[in-house]
Formats: structure tokens, C-alpha cells, sequence
DNA sequence: TTTTGAAATGTTATAATGTAACATTGTCAG
DNA sequence: CTGACAATGTTACATTATAACATTTCAAAA
């Protein structure tokens, strides 16, 4: 399940509620083990965005949210703060959207594969690109706290359709 | 002068006029090149761009050009957009901002180096970064359209200051 | 058990970024 | 000249995100 030998795109059949499930016992353990409350709301917008399993805009989250109660911007986006913090989402700047993080626990970038035709999302986590992205920045004297690496195009299904 | 060996970042002093100069009449051969035409708004923006020499919003843009004429949103993307496809210009996803290009003339993504400190940023185009992000990509039955490298940090100047 | 203080959430309003749709103007090949 | 297409103007609005302050919740200390 390593997702640098074989990446997993989002809109491939799989057992969705198991990714569900699992990802959702995981955050609740790193939460636990972080002293970081796992509040309802973060519960659920994190369901939420794994429910979507591609890319999700926050109003999209803030639309499902409001199926069960009334709610505003500032929740989402602060659940959403959070989760990213907790390395628990991924924020895809090309997309102003959400993803969850395939493997969580440890804080990394990765490195996103987004399918212009389908929407559909694997995240790589490469150590020969960010350690190649890293070497050339320090050659130029720079210092990198975070980097962003997101490559559109097409993914195996689309490209090979039928 | 090339970008990969030497890096320059927007924030230090260097003969800004001369760049500015520079890249519109480097702007102006290439849009004579391609039949394109390089109309007075396009030539105004790219040189806000310029002059800015560091990555500028398009409502900044927008404000500038006001200055002169009333203007709207429209007028402003539509113009960035044409330069971005004729490789005048880099959006960086990461900061909705407009940089323009180190070296247009060939279509390329480029790697970005943003310092968090002073908002300079530099560009980079180092093969083995691109070349690293579409092995990866086509070991996983990727196809690779385009790809936005995105280095947060510290420039060398910020990380060393006085 | 109660207090209490910090964290989390609710609420209202608004900022910042970006685009759709249609009208008008400019340019140039024929 | 003129017809047609590209570029720009204009209005309105969609989307994404945050500021500021009120209220609630929760867990630890008294």
C-alpha cells in the first residue's frame, strides 16, 4: 500500500468505506497521541473529504455540512486548518481543494498526480524529487521549509481509455 | 545569465529598468514572431509586472493600471493570461500572483524559490527536477501535461541577515 | 464539585480572487 | 471600403477566504 511504489488513483473503484473507516481511526489515534482534539466537526469534515475521494473545495464541504446543520465558512476552513496541520488533509494550491493524505503520521509534502480528465488524484511521496528540489534550492543558498509539487495531465485510465 | 546556475532573487538591487527593458522588447520579438499581437494593454501589464519584480497580484495589477484609465477584472486577467500563454509570465498557484519569466521564448514550467520572509521569489529551471517528477509520473502510468514546482523558504539573504 | 481559563465553535460581515455574458471597438485581409 | 474576427469595455456575479467578536465546551486546578 505504499503509495510511491503503487500510487492509488481517487476515482478507481476500491473499497471506499474501508479507506473511510481506517483513515478516520487513524487521525483519531494521532490526535490522541498528539493531545489534539478530534472534535466532531473535525471528524466529520474529514469523513467528508475522504467520502469525496478526489479533490474537494472547502464550500463543497461546507454544502454537505449544512445537509445536517447550518453552518459557516470559518468551521470548515478551520477544520480544514487543522487537519492540514495535523498532516491529516493535503491543500492542492492548483486546485483550491482538499484531499486526504494517504499516509499520515509523519509531516511530509508529497507530490500530487491530478488527472485533467477524470479529477481524479494520487499522491507520490518520491524521496528522489524532494530530495532533488531540496539539493538545487540549498545550491542556490535557499533555504526550503515546504515545497509544492503538483503535475497535471492525464492519468493511466483516461490515457488508455476503453 | 542562465537562471540554473545563478539564480537571481526579485528583492536585490540590480539595474531594475534595464530588465524591465529588456523583457519587453524580448516580449515584443516574440509576440512579432508568432503573429501575436502585443497591444498597448498587454505591453502595460507585463511591464507592471516587471517593475514590481516580485510576484504581484492581478487586483495590484489592476489598482496600478486604474492609475491611468478605469479598468476591470476582466481586462487584467484576460491580459495575463495571454502572457502567461505566450510564456511571458509564471502564476504561481501557491500565491495567486503573477511573476514574469526568467527566459520565454520556449514553453516551460519552471521551479519557483519563494522566500517567506522578504516575498522575493527566483526562478529555476533545473532538468533534473522536471526529469525526477516525470520518471515518477510515468512509472505510474502518468502522463505529464505540465507540472508547478513551488519552493517556500528562506532566501540566502533572509536566512543570513546583516 | 465547582470554577475557570483556554480552545473550539458560532455568527456576521466582508475581503480577495476570478469569470460569464454581452456590447463595443479596433485591425487587417480581401 | 468592408466584413469578420480579435481585442477590449462593461456589468454583474461567482468562488474562495478571512477578520472580528460572541458563545460554548472541556478539562484541569482549586
Amino acid at each position: 500500500m505504499s503509495a510511491a511504489s503503487q500510487p492509488t488513483f481517487s476515482c478507481k473503484m476500491h473499497d471506499h468505506q474501508c479507506c473511510i473507516t481506517a483513515a478516520l481511526e487513524n487521525a483519531e489515534q494521532l490526535c490522541l497521541q498528539q493531545s489534539k482534539r478530534f472534535t466532531n466537526i473535525r471528524r466529520r469534515v474529514l469523513e467528508l473529504v475522504w467520502q469525496q475521494h478526489k479533490p474537494i473545495g472547502a464550500y463543497e464541504v461546507l454544502e454537505l455540512l449544512q445537509r445536517d446543520k447550518r453552518t459557516a465558512p470559518p468551521t470548515v476552513y478551520r477544520a480544514l486548518d487543522f487537519l492540514q496541520q495535523m498532516g491529516l488533509v493535503h491543500r492542492i494550491a492548483s486546485l483550491n481543494a482538499y484531499v486526504g493524505c494517504a499516509h499520515p503520521g509523519e509531516p511530509h509534502d508529497g507530490q500530487f498526480l491530478i488527472c485533467e480528465s477524470c479529477h481524479s488524484l494520487a499522491e507520490l511521496d518520491i524521496p528522489e524529487i524532494s530530495n532533488a528540489i531540496n539539493r538545487s534550492a540549498a545550491d542556490s543558498g535557499f533555504t526550503t521549509r515546504r515545497q509544492t509539487v503538483e503535475i497535471m495531465g492525464l492519468c493511466p485510465d483516461c490515457r488508455h481509455p476503453g
